[in-house]
DNA sequence: ATGGTCGGCAACCGA
């Protein structure tokens, strides 16, 4: 099975390139963030038109997650179940006895700014989330854009960056202490020393080579799943097309 | 070099 993540930047905005991207490399699983639409005004007919099943939660202008499925999800939940209420940043699908949860992380804005003492929570509260409904023998997938660099080949210039909210050794210890629950990441087990990004900041337009980006999305695997994971990738293709953007699917063959 | 461009939405906020 294939699952993919994808931080669309607006799924109005981005709906043909999305539908394309579902196309062309046909995953089962689509977790999209940033999808910046209210429930109402969601495109769920484009989905179920074109033979996918489709979860989601939104608000107006921010954030928005979904998860795409060519299978139906057996169980749909929404959120943090910790206070406080957070805005529309996580769903969980079951697909029988696959969990898949798909975060969008707070960005932080900046290191002295409430936000990111907000992001560093945030990360705290999802690991209690884990370690309250799953084991490292629950076969979980935990996708998206989760606004944080692990090491210095996933960030260009790594030096000008630690106090970037999303490379500050506080975002990163977070991160990792995360990742001990007993999650793979499937981009850097497949690929040990591929320098590719997963995003490419919209204001640093002169990047012909693709040279200065994050890799900050992910597909992230407990064992049961990453003893089977085969393959995975970054598609750069989205952001040579009609309208580019700033970040990239990312997908993890994992065979069944 | 400390900028730059998007998307939503209708002035600027967020990334």
């Amino acid at each position: 099975m294939r699952i993919a993540t994808f931080n669309c930047n607006s799924i109005r905005s981005r709906l043909d390139a999305v539908l394309r991207w579902l196309a062309d490399n046909s995953p089962d699983i689509l977790c999209l963030q940033e999808t910046k639409v209210q429930d109402a005004e969601f495109p769920a007919d484009a989905f179920r038109l074109a033979g996918w099943q489709i979860a989601f939660r939104g608000e107006k202008s921010y954030n928005g997650v979904a998860i795409v499925s060519r299978r139906k999800a057996d169980e749909v939940s929404f959120g943090l179940d910790s206070e406080p209420a957070d805005a529309p940043r996580l769903v969980h699908a079951r697909f029988g006895k696959l969990h898949v949860v798909n975060t969008y992380v707070p960005q932080g804005r900046e290191i002295e700014h409430a936000m990111y003492a907000y992001k560093l929570a945030w990360f705290a509260r999802l690991k209690t989330y884990f370690q309250k409904r799953f084991t490292t023998a629950t076969p979980l997938l935990w996708c998206g854009d989760l606004n944080v660099a692990r090491h210095p080949i996933d960030v260009s210039n790594p030096e000008t960056k630690t106090h970037h909210v999303c490379y500050h050794q506080a975002v990163r210890d977070a991160f990792e202490d995360i990742l001990a629950f007993g999650f793979t990441d499937l981009f850097r087990r497949h690929n040990p020393d591929l320098v590719d990004y997963s995003f490419y900041d919209y204001r640093a337009p002169f990047n012909p080579d693709q040279k200065r980006g994050w890799r900050i999305d992910y597909v992230l695997a407990t064992p049961p799943l990453a003893s089977k994971s085969a393959a995975a990738a970054i598609d750069l293709a989205p952001r040579t097309r009609p309208k580019p953007s700033d970040h990239c699917p990312l997908y993890a063959d994992i065979k069944e």
